[in-house]
DNA sequence: AGAGTGTACTGGTCTGACCATGTGTTTCAC
DNA sequence: GTGAAACACATGGTCAGACCAGTACACTCT
């Protein structure tokens, strides 16, 4: 009598992808915490039963992930690391440079961001968070004399200390991601030398404004003035219909 | 007379590493393009003047970047890859269950990145699209009948097909990242079994709420109703500031 | 032309070796 | 006793060479 074998499909699994897997398990069910230090490879080679090279290429993926660090001639063997999404960071970069984005697509992306960035911050923001982004807008008033280039980058200071205050790690995340790939394509940050002063002094004057909609714990109308400012600025490279769409979210009731 | 020698930090780079990042330039530069064939290892170490194991330790952590596949006896080398969101969901849940990233964050921007994805949908879809995303809800409709796994998997193919209508591939790749990591964490999916026939009929209704917003061409209706829908989903995951911020954006004119 | 066979080369794994480096200890000078 | 210098040792990084199981592709044979 042939029973109904319950057979399940069986995909070969490579040495080092299983001890990848053990040493990561390890480390999600908090066996190895950060600072935690594993075996010598010599030694992981003995408790896995298997070769120096799998070791060393399992820990090249666990290196990767940014789960482990091995530093040579450290007798106390590989570092576990605290867990960062800093190589969430590098892998969203990656993946808009690489997966041939419109530009289009990047900045309706980007006001997404931005605004729900404003909102969020606007219901979460600490104290100590409001001042840094004061502090932020002050600083800016400061560089408009020294040049765009360093108004810039007060500029962005601002907006990091933005998404530091939405308490959202994934929207920091992305923002870093997607400003790095603007940067990168729209590279009209130096030609627009001419009529500098006046953009420093408008920017300064938007993000003055939105800082007031945060700091006064108003949600909705920080995010319309992130989302509408940043289409102000990148307005002309995305289609009517999306600058519509995005912007007016906020500030006019359906119809 | 000595000059002043603009000497520069030396950071001992490993080889592997280097071979790394020939490659990964290589294939952000298009040189390299996805179906193209690295050449096989025997030959890499000859190229890059390395031994096999420095090769193969690259071609792990390329591989576990999701940027090229090895396979065991393919004499045509390794693959290289279309660059895909799986990595970046496999990242998302490790750092949601390290608890570097809260749920409540990821809520939040799946709350965010449903909205936008619907109101731009509203604008972009085409015809086709349309279709799609009608077929799809029959499909729902259908596979009530076949119980909550069934219509899940339809669930989802709609709002895949949603975020195809939005035309902005960022969105869909952080709505597939997002999709898995949630996934991954709130695993409620099953064990709602007692009540799922309701709520199987109240999750095909909203859709058809959404698809008619979206049909209809209003972007902030879909948008609101996308995220209020997300909201009455898993709104116990997040704080009340951030349900009702994220969720009033559309349908509340500011005092 | 199609089905079966063969083969050359692939990736996966192992062994064993060498080197430069960092740590912890020991030694030494004061 | 205390601080600094020298040492020993185990570590990670790299290499060379070997074996095996598997795949793609060409070559049979019918």
């Amino acid at each position: 009598m042939t029973h109904k074998a319950a057979f399940t499909a069986v995909k070969t699994v490579k040495a080092y992808e299983r001890v990848v897997e053990q040493i990561e398990t390890a480390i999600s069910k908090r066996e190895l915490r950060p600072g935690d230090r594993l075996p010598s490879e010599r030694e992981l080679m003995l408790t896995f039963e298997v070769s120096r090279s799998t070791i060393r290429e399992a820990l090249r993926v666990l290196e990767s992930t940014g789960l482990v660090r091995s530093r040579p001639g450290d007798p106390r063997g590989p570092e576990v690391l605290q867990a960062s999404p800093a190589i969430l960071t590098k892998t969203v970069s990656r993946l808009v440079r690489l997966e041939t984005i419109a530009l289009s697509e990047l900045v309706e992306f980007r006001i997404m961001l931005e605004g729900t960035a404003c909102t969020l911050a606007a219901q979460h923001r600490t104290e100590l968070q409001l001042q840094a982004m004061r502090s932020a807008v002050d600083a800016m008033q400061t560089e408009v004399a020294h040049g765009p280039i360093a108004f810039s980058r007060a500029d962005v200071a601002f907006h990091v200390s933005v998404w530091a205050a939405s308490q959202n790690q994934l929207l920091q995340i992305c923002g870093e991601a997607t400003r790095g790939a603007l940067i990168d394509m729209v590279t009209d940050e130096l030609d627009r030398a001419p009529d500098s002063r006046a953009r420093m002094e408008l920017s300064l004057a938007h993000d003055r404004e939105i800082l007031a909609a945060i700091s006064a714990g108003d949600g909705a109308t920080a995010g319309r003035l992130a989302r509408s400012f940043v289409i102000e600025y990148y307005g002309g490279i995305i289609s009517p219909q999306s600058r519509a769409a995005l912007g007016n979210v906020a500030d006019e009731a359906p119809a």
